[in-house]
DNA sequence: ATCTTTCTGGAACGGTAGGTCCATAATTAT
DNA sequence: ATAATTATGGACCTACCGTTCCAGAAAGAT
């Protein structure tokens, strides 16, 4: 063949995913993908076609990497307990104050809804497989199919609004606080209908 | 004095809204201003400093009106029958597919958080206005004063989270049945506190 | 009618955006 | 060694960004 490939395109990748879910798509340009990526213009554009095409990459890194978080939870813990270590990992873990970037996914339908619609749909679509995973823990827990359905889209929501919350660098007590209102509500009301179905 | 100001100040910032809520600030370019709000650059600065003096305006309106719309329900409707109202209104009344814009605050939040602190700040207080309203209604409701804080940060995440969901053109009966379960929860949580002080 | 003051349209500015292009460097195959 | 192929650095392109500036238009005061 002939002159090989000089940087580490995965590693360069995660780079891009980081400063991505920072900045967001808009606020970042080619000139700080390059720096931090470390590669030049040219290999940029051979790699990558163009930064939306880099960007859509990022997208679905950052969507893989956050379904195994929660799989991978899943298959070692108690559904309910894996799903609220998902909610807290991601909140309350890292104290640093510097890391409070709330969702890659969340961040790009608030700030592409209306710029480009393509981009917002892929961030939308992988945030409703998250989302199919939640139903499946409810499933695990014994909520019923429709309950497990109607509590998912509930804790989607409250993803959500927690992750906007997260930017706001709400303290981590206080974020922790109401995701543990949140997962309370949802875990009496299983257990009710548990309950309720027992005394069947 | 002299030549009088050509155009309609508050009118123009209306449109100035209109058009921040839907697109973000770094989208919304000073032509696309000019053009929606029917004026030349030169007015433009003269009235309005720069596009950050204006988005500081907007910002301003957007949540004075927001707040407005809140606190009209809950002069003329039982508390939780305003929260709701709030809720509602906000999301499922218009089926118009162009205007689910979310809130301007949120997507202020999540578009800037990185880019431009002050401005970032500046909604997340106005969000802390809002949230201190849903802690006063709450507070009329019956629930205790801590119980209220706490259902009140929850409803704020719900509140984010329903934006979220919102900008992604999520179908009206779904959102109003997360909101309905949302409610469910906080009701009957409030409802069990007050059962459990009468039986006292 | 004239002067003064303020507002207005539009040209112009420097800066930066994303993207292209080409000469050169580096590697493998012969 | 030399040829063939691909990656790289950096100059360059056009377009648009937010902002400034100035000549001229419009209105009130005298």
């Amino acid at each position: 063949m002939s002159r090989p490939v000089e940087f580490d395109r995965d590693q360069a990748v995660q780079k891009a995913v980081h400063l991505f879910w920072q900045r967001g798509y808009q606020a970042t340009s080619l000139t700080d993908l390059l720096d931090t990526m470390g590669l030049s213009r040219s290999s940029f554009y051979a790699a990558f076609g163009d930064k939306r095409g880099l960007f859509v990459e990022c997208l679905d890194v950052f969507a893989s990497r956050n379904q195994a978080l929660l799989q991978r939870a899943r298959d070692r813990k108690p559904p309910m307990a894996a799903l609220r270590s998902y909610f807290e990992r991601n909140f309350g873990q890292t104290s640093d104050p510097d890391l409070h970037f709330g969702c890659m996914l969340v961040n790009t339908v608030i700030e592409l809804a209306a710029i480009d619609q393509g981009l917002c749909d892929l961030a939308g679509q992988h945030l409703k497989t998250v989302q199919d995973l939640f139903e499946a823990c409810l499933g695990d827990a014994g909520a019923e199919p429709g309950e497990a359905k109607q509590a998912a889209a509930f804790l989607m929501m409250v993803n959500e609004g927690a992750r906007v919350s997260d930017r706001q660098r709400i303290s981590i007590p206080d974020q922790l606080a109401r995701i543990n209102t949140a997962f309370g509500y949802v875990e009496s009301s299983i257990a009710y209908r548990n309950t309720a179905n027992a005394q069947l």
